[in-house]
DNA sequence: GATGAATGAGGCTTCATTCAT
DNA sequence: CATGAATGAAGCCTCATTCAT
């Protein structure tokens, strides 16, 4: 066969996760969805919790691939910054990265084990720093406004996490509103005389 | 006795839901915090998603109105902003306006019932629809830059909603992150020789 | 209704516990012959091993008072220990007793919890004083050897767990082989010269 | 490799069913003791219940030559019962024996087939036989009481049984718990005016 | 209004056993 | 012989909801 009944099981909770939510997520539901007996499950994950967090890793590891690799090849700070928002975006609607998961499993919602949370805890950091080097770099080559790197990009995440559960979870979002979003960030963080911002 | 058993049970459902989140709270740990019987919530509230509605309508009522409070007496359009978005952060760490309800129950949550979402979608509507009035006041006098006031809205909740899950439910947000994030949404709605901008 | 849902229930898992010992006795086995909801059963005794405690508490409870009364109006602490004895064996075939759930549910078999392994272990204790207060009355009245009454106690309680393990659980008891096992205590505890020792 | 796997697979199965009784022992906790694949059990044994089956006649057998050996080189009857019983309480508490397997595999306990309780009840069988032999020759040599060979064997091995239980189950047991319970038996066997009784 | 016993569907998880490699 | 992924039945327990009192 082409994928492993463990990796299917894995992409079937990731798509049901996304769905449904981490309680209306049934091994049942995961087991039919894989064609997988339902027995598997701990077999390869030990319990329900656990598969949750593979699956939240799982995307997380993408989604930190995806945000380095848009910021390595930007010729400023400021256009770091940007292509870093953009990339969250970009990732946040493209249904192939599952990235409801995320949404549904974070530090920024609930998970119930500790050490489960520490572990996210960790990962998201990464997520953090990519910002926090773009802004460093837009410091140093005075592309954005003189602010704190590390409380800004704070900042920035925070934003990026609510436009999207807007865009994603709500009916509020208008069109362009992601576009709408990046304007915000970069009028935020722009020097004041900022002319050219960012070329894209 | 000081509150009947019926407001008895709805504040304990609000600690709860805020606690543990809507499938951890279950029937029998809210009759036994609020010292009544199970069947009286089914006879009160009908069944547990209305509960649970009930809560998160009682909690958006409060906020409805702080945030009105809040924008009504402002000098300006600008400042109008500014105190909407700080009473906004003020409600959401105030303990005793069980505003973690709406952190699991809103449209940015899952409500299984469509009729439901859609009675908390147009509540918040109400909440977003604030600050375009205070938006709108700010281009009139203008206080704030030449911004579209819904869309500018609309980013402006979502960067509350983000950030306030950054500071209730991760380890990222640093001491004065509440501050740094009202001086952001300043600077990203401020006229650009904008000095003055707001005096608290 | 004659019993209480909660009584058939106790009942039902006497009876099942003891003929099928803890593991073959199933949640839907007792609820069935109860004639009651599985979820009763949790709601009662809020779990298996509780249920079970229950059940052995029962059981002891009865036993308790059976060897006390045997023992009451003895006329001599030889026949103390004798009726003591004699007693312990009776209930032990009276199948009105359920007795076979202490063969499994004692200190003498498993316990998962060590909280209810403290309570049955207390409990049994009681059983052994019945015994050891019969010994020393026969100390002083000098119709039993000298010998230690708590020591001696223990091994002859020791001995009829052994006697009644062989009689229920195994096909090697003979006929007679309860009055042999009286017989054998009786031997084991009489003063050298005794003659008369119990007269039933 | 010193010992083959079938081998580890016994030992760590003797372990186990002794330490945690037949359900909580499961295939696999054994195959991780025995750093072996769990496949290997049934390959080997058949089925769980055949492998406990076999971990159990493993000790038994131990068990059997153990008291033929002590009772061989007696000097006359009682000496005989006596070592026997020795023989049997020093097995039980012997850690290299695994005798906790017994306790829980054994006519006394529950095995689920009838062939196999069939063969253990035959095996048993021996074990009593052995006393049998003693009591008897005791009866020739006129060193021990005027008794049912036969019947005393079963009360006294039910008797080992019984302390054994106390010993190994409950916390009850004295420090010199088995010496009395030697002397016990001693009493219990010895012809009235019997002085010197066993010389060890 | 108020109580809590009673219900029963359904969830997660365990585990002996099978089988392809 | 040896492996361990795979199976699926069955167990315990949870919990929203009903209903007689």
């Amino acid at each position: 066969m082409a994928v492993s009944k463990k990796e299917a099981l894995l992409q079937a909770a990731k798509d049901l996760f996304g769905e449904c939510g981490y309680n209306e997520t049934t091994f049942k539901k995961i087991a039919e969805r894989a064609n997988v007996a339902m027995g598997l499950m701990t077999h390869h994950f030990g319990n329900k919790e656990k598969l949750f967090l593979a699956c939240g890793l799982d995307v997380l590891e993408n989604f930190h691939k995806k945000l380095s690799a848009a910021t390595a090849g930007a010729p400023d700070g400021m256009t770091a910054v940007y292509r870093y928002c953009k990339a969250y975006l970009d990732f946040s609607v493209d249904p192939s990265t599952n990235w409801l998961v995320l949404v549904r499993c974070s530090p920024y919602s609930d998970m119930k084990t500790t050490s489960d949370r520490d572990i996210m805890i960790e990962k998201f950091m990464q997520i953090h720093q990519v910002l926090i080097e773009a802004l460093k770099r837009g410091l140093e080559d005075h592309s954005i406004a003189r602010v704190d790197p590390v409380q800004t990009a704070i900042i920035i995440v925070s934003l990026m996490v609510g436009v999207n559960r807007t865009r994603v979870l709500t009916p509020y979002a208008p069109d362009n509103f992601y576009e709408e979003a990046l304007d915000f960030v970069v009028r935020a963080v722009a020097p004041c005389e900022g002319m050219p911002l960012v070329q894209e």
